[in-house]
DNA sequence: ACAACATACAACCGAATGGTTGTATATTGG
DNA sequence: CCAATATACAACCATTCGGTTGTATGTTGT
């Protein structure tokens, strides 16, 4: 079974809704890193730059390939597009409203 | 003070990890509903989901006016398009990998 | 071969999350 | 006026989250 789009979008939000994991998505997106390069980078210990990498992974924010002891970890920018188009669709529903809105006030003048 | 940036980043990104959120936040990007019509949508109590659409105002998605007593939950589309354009600038640190990327190709050639 | 390095993961902890029930306060219709 | 309705919020609870330390495993350079 494979996951609904639900569950996909509960994954990405909730990864991008901790401003450390924005971060290391940010520094990914620009270019690869190691997990210890990123973890350098944050005053907290390697095992929780660790644990935040995992998330951004299983979310499909990032993905890694293995150089030699090192994983090298890489952003994904499709997946920063698909939650793009889940907040389009939010628009969308938006401006279905405003056409509703429109039609309603033609619909009154024509009387 | 104003909340900064990544304050409003976390706001905004944890309001809409949760698919009861995302759901309420369609419905009144739809159209204006009161808090006890959106209560009376969703298998849970009132005071539940009265929270996640104040979560949901804190984050500056909804806004609620008042009428008699009822309050009436409309979704800002503007709130949506600043979350849209937080994905926008992941999308440009990566256009900028890529240029890099270009960049150093063609001086390889060069020589 | 082996010491150092890079990663993964389990176990634990305090704080935050998402739900509950109960209570208080306005507003309205009859 | 008063019963019903709509909302807000506090207190509580189980679970999840974001961090920690410790341990195991694989890889590399000398």
């Amino acid at each position: 079974m494979t996951a609904s789009s639900e569950d996909r979008a509960d994954a990405f939000f909730h990864a991008l809704a901790d401003r450390t994991r924005r971060d290391i998505l940010r520094r990914v997106l620009a270019g690869e890193h190691s997990v210890s390069a990123l973890a350098a980078k944050y005053d907290m210990s390697f095992a929780a730059v660790q644990k935040h990498v995992a998330i951004l992974e299983r979310a499909g924010l990032l993905t890694k390939r293995r150089q030699g002891r090192e994983q090298l970890a890489s952003g994904d920018v499709e997946a920063v597009r698909t939650v793009a188009s889940m907040l389009s669709e939010l628009e969308e529903v938006w401006r279905g409203r405003i056409d509703r809105i429109d039609a309603l006030l033609n619909e009154t003048e024509e009387h």
